[in-house]
DNA sequence: CGGCTTTTCTTGCCATGACAACTATTGTAG
DNA sequence: CTACAATAGTTGTCATGGCAAGAAAAGCCG
């Protein structure tokens, strides 16, 4: 998004309007998006945040994750990550386990209590995905999108492991 | 995205890999982005929702507009902006100026030194767009990914409206 | 005109999450 | 083996932003 008059002398390639129009429906869109998938889970006592540490942690093994892998799934800083699974914890969703090989690591455990309630929940958001994503597109759409944003992704994650160095 | 293990019972169209894929790469890539982006703008002392407002008022006529409006664009709760606005206007980019024709109504307007901020900015900001999301994606993407999202865009209009009746 | 509702914005209070500082443990180099 | 550095997690403090309540203005209806 650029300036409504923009500077005469810049160098920057501009965006054309089809650039941008795919720029701002994208942004406008993830907005909206997140608003709405979060009312599905609010009927369970969950924020969206809170769903997406139930749906990493039971897709490993055992249901259980270190601390600092899952605060990089979810983009979380260490703290932020620490402060969530505490609400967790408090709701018996997730339990807190010394690692036994690494003495400073934390695991985070899916209790059972967790996995149900996930089970439960996950139906309402997938149908919220499909209603306001997925079915919305053509399914070459879908497969566009699925690698565009793979290669985004990818893109991404180079230029921060360049950053990091 | 659905528990690992899934529930035998249900009605419920589970995502297909390729859906899938859409889904969680789109999920990544947008995290991913908004932190990135908000690096390019950091060095004008600018967070990206400062940009969004400086944006959004540089395209309206005599950079200024109502908040309630602004406040929707942005997807901000009127709290929400109006505490942004105060960080904006302690800075002097953006000034509040009573509106003459309903005096409930509080134009947020575009500074001078707002304006040439913005002018300032968007390079960096549209370069890091190219580098990380447009210039990603084939010409073809791009178009595909502007109409997808349009369409996403008006389904969750559409939607927010019916919820307001 | 007089009251009732609606709209617009602001403020109090709260939840979320980031950064920096700190502790504890592990890894590494001399 | 001992020091020093790196890693993992927690806590204090702060900024952001949402909701509910309130104030002020406008719209509406009898």
């Amino acid at each position: 998004m650029a300036p409504a008059r923009r500077p005469t002398t810049a160098a920057t390639r501009w965006l054309d309007p089809v650039e941008a129009k795919a720029w701002r429906n994208f942004i406008d869109s993830t907005n909206d998006l997140q608003h709405v998938l979060e009312g599905d889970v609010i009927p369970f006592g969950l924020t969206m945040g809170d769903y997406e540490v139930l749906v990493r942690l039971s897709e490993r093994p055992e249901r259980r994750e270190r601390m600092c892998d899952l605060a990089s799934e979810l983009r979380l800083s260490p703290s932020g990550l620490t402060r969530r699974l505490d609400g967790l914890v408090r709701s018996g969703l997730v339990s807190r386990e010394p690692s036994s090989d690494d003495r400073r690591v934390m695991l985070a455990v899916l209790t059972d209590d967790g996995y149900d309630l996930l089970v439960e929940a996950a139906p309402h958001h997938v149908d919220g995905v499909r209603k306001h994503f997925i079915d919305r597109m053509t399914p070459e759409e879908v497969a566009a999108l699925a690698t565009a944003f793979e290669k985004i992704r990818l893109g991404l994650l180079e230029h921060q492991e360049q950053q990091q160095q």
